[in-house]
DNA sequence: TTTCAACTTGTAATCATTACAATATAGAAA
DNA sequence: TTTCTATATTGTAATGATTACAAGTTGAAA
C-alpha cells in the first residue's frame, strides 16, 4: 500500500486539503477491488468511527473531479470506483459481478494506430475504454454478494 | 420503423405475450436515441394513456432478459437502453451526455484476431465492448455509416 | 495563534427503481 | 366463439443509493 505521505501529497497537489477522511478513502480504494460506495463507507468507518456516508460521497466526487480516482460502470446498476488512474481496461463477469483490471499497452497502441488512420466523422476521439465481458475460470477472488 | 408485425413476431418468438405496451416500448426504443427509462415512459404514454411506469420497467427488464434489447451504461448514472442487438460500440461525449452507435466490423475482426492470439490468463473472453470517449464536432446527430 | 474558507457531519429530501397485491388480458383449449 | 388461466398491467407504497442543506469543525495560510 502507498505510504500516507504519498497519498497526502497527491491530495495536496490537486489543491485539496489533506484530511484523515480523504486519506482513508484513498487507502480503501487501494485495498478493495473496484468497491461500491457502500463498501468504502464500511471499510473507512473502521478507521474513522463516526464517519458520515455523506463525507464519503462528497470525497469520491471531489477525487473523481480531480482525476485522482475514477468511476467505473458495470452491468449491475451501482456505481463503482477505481483507484488506478493509469490507462487500463476491465475484465468483467456478469454472473458474478466480478471485475478485474486489465493492462495491455500492446493493445492500446494497436488501437491508437487504428484510430489514427481511421477518422470517425464528426467525432474527436479522446479515450478508448474496453470492457471485456466473459467468465473467470477460478473462484479465487471473493465475489461480493449483492444483498449480503 | 419496423412494422408492428415484425415486432410482434420478435416478442412472440421469445415466448412472450404480445401486448400493446410491449410493442410501444420497442417502437419507442427505435425512435429514441439510447433513451433512459423516463424518456421511454414519456414517449409510450402518448400512445397508451394511463400507462404505468412500472410496466415500462418490467417490460424493459423482460426484453433485456430475452436479449431483444440491451442496457447501456454512460458516465451519467442513469440506465439507458438500446434497441439494436447487433454488435456495436458507442461514441460518447461526457459533456453533453450524447451517445451514438458505432459500427466497425473491421475493428471487430482486428480485435478478434488480437485476442485469439493473446489469451488472457484465467479469463474466457466472450464479448468486447468499446466505449469511445470524446467530443462531437457538431450539434446535429450524425448517422454513422459503414465507413465513416 | 488566529482566522476563515474548506471540510465534515446528520438529518431530511430526492429520485430512479422495485415489491406487492389487485385487476385485466392474451391466447390456448374446448 | 367462448371459456379459462397463466401472464401482464396497474397503482400505491417501499426501498435504497445518492444529494441538499444547514450547522459545526478543522486544515493550513498568514
Amino acid at each position: 500500500m502507498k505510504p500516507v505521505k504519498e497519498i497526502a501529497h497527491t491530495i495536496s497537489a490537486s489543491g485539496l486539503k489533506i484530511t484523515p477522511q480523504r486519506i482513508a478513502v484513498i487507502q480503501a480504494l487501494e485495498k478493495l477491488e473496484h468497491p461500491r460506495a457502500e463498501e468504502i463507507i464500511r471499510e473507512v468507518s473502521e478507521h474513522i468511527p463516526g464517519l458520515s456516508p455523506t463525507t464519503v460521497y462528497n470525497t469520491l466526487d471531489v477525487l473523481v473531479s480531480k482525476k485522482i480516482i475514477r468511476k467505473v460502470h458495470t452491468e449491475a446498476d451501482v456505481m463503482r470506483y477505481d483507484a488506478i488512474p493509469d490507462h487500463h481496461h476491465h475484465l468483467y463477469c456478469m454472473q458474478s459481478d466480478r471485475m478485474d483490471d486489465y493492462f495491455d499497452p500492446e493493445l492500446d497502441s494497436l488501437l491508437e494506430d487504428y484510430f489514427r488512420k481511421k477518422n470517425i466523422k464528426g467525432f474527436k476521439l479522446k479515450e478508448i475504454k474496453l470492457q471485456l465481458m466473459g467468465e473467470f475460470e477460478n473462484k479465487e477472488r471473493t465475489v461480493i454478494e449483492k444483498n449480503a
